[in-house]
DNA sequence: CAACATTGTTGTCAGTGACTACTTTGCGGT
DNA sequence: ACCGCAAAGTAGTCACTGACAACAATGTTG
């Protein structure tokens, strides 16, 4: 009933969108209380099912956080391109908007992250890696664009990709950590984009 | 009696090394079977000792985890450490050794990397912040010292330890999620610390 | 209309972290 | 040497959890 505002008293048998009801739980609870206190019956709870529904759509605990890691990839991919539609079309500027999106991002979803830092990528579940893939896509075609317009030094433009996006990721656990003051994060990733830039001209 | 080899079939009351004898046994579990899995319960019957004995050393499950962290930046801070004793006295070379004791210390305990990556530094536990420190310290006396001699271009050394740390921080992150194979660490590593003195030349 | 697959419910079990009360032991002070 | 006490360990308890099994409700499709 609570889940589903727009019926009546009675909730019908089917809850009709549990999936994607359960993941939106899970992660508001991983950022209130972090990875490790997550409950499945804590979720159907909060849901308003009982407490061995969620089974129905996730096999295991670590299926439902394996998707919620998906989630969080989509989510960052998201940040990423909306960042960069509102850059204006010059290469720095925008390399520079997707690696403090990236880095907002993380620091403003710690557990989150923590979460998509530690899950494993499998074959047989090829959702994670493909979000993955997603989210550092753009920051990979920036790089392939500017070595292409001759701003940065030719090579493998995803293993530079790789890098740039290793370093932010890095940052961001500094600071998640509390190793490096939250108030230092934009300085940080504008000189580590700086670094990167000059260690990638051509 | 197992956990005291040089005593006869009866065990004292007392353990006399329990603490250790604890973390130990929780960085083989964590090692084995993640941190998600480990059980103080577990522990205590690994160790041979009561279920509730542990928490007369670890008020909780989560003090005996950052605990664990702490060993494990104490570590890594010795294989750092290791790795420079054993290279030649050359700026570059060093930094390359220093960043690639990391990498491999990190690939090889990818659970523990994850429960440091994953601990909150707290002003009532100083132990996990400490030892961190000291790990990252010879990163940053190589930094200041290339500074210093002209290798390096002038700033905050710490600002650019940082940054190099996080960086193979963050290229392990994405070896030990699967995201990029673990044969291209090194080339990987290589090319970053290339970048980074590149980037970081005066 | 009926079969069946999907989805949800109820109940059960073993294991866990955390807590309490009690016991053991070794150290230090007199 | 003796004794008090703190530290460390034991045994028991409780509520909660993930996982599983059996049953029930429901909606789709032939």
């Amino acid at each position: 009933m609570r889940a589903m505002p727009h019926q009546t008293e009675e909730r019908r048998y089917h809850h009709g969108g549990l999936r994607a009801a359960l993941l939106e739980a899970a992660e508001r609870s991983v950022r209130d209380h972090g990875v490790a206190q997550l409950s499945l019956r804590d979720l159907a709870r909060e849901v308003g099912v009982s407490h061995a529904a969620p089974r129905r759509h996730f096999a295991d605990r670590q299926e439902l956080l394996t998707a919620l890691a998906e989630v969080g990839f989509a989510r960052l991919g998201q940040d990423i391109r909306g960042a960069l539609a509102e850059t204006p079309d010059e290469f720095c500027a925008r390399l520079r908007g997707a690696a403090s999106a990236f880095a907002h991002f993380a620091t403003g979803n710690p557990a989150l992250l923590e979460l998509m830092n530690s899950t494993k990528h499998h074959p047989e579940a090829p959702g994670v890696a493909r979000a993955s893939d997603e989210a550092f896509a753009p920051i990979l075609a920036l790089i392939s664009e500017g070595q292409q317009r001759g701003l940065l030094r030719e090579g493998d433009p995803q293993e530079a990709g790789l890098i740039l996006f290793a370093t932010v990721n890095g940052i961001t656990t500094l600071v998640n950590t509390g190793l490096v003051p939250a108030g230092r994060l934009d300085h940080l990733i504008a000189t580590a984009v700086d670094l990167f830039l000059r260690g990638s001209a051509p």
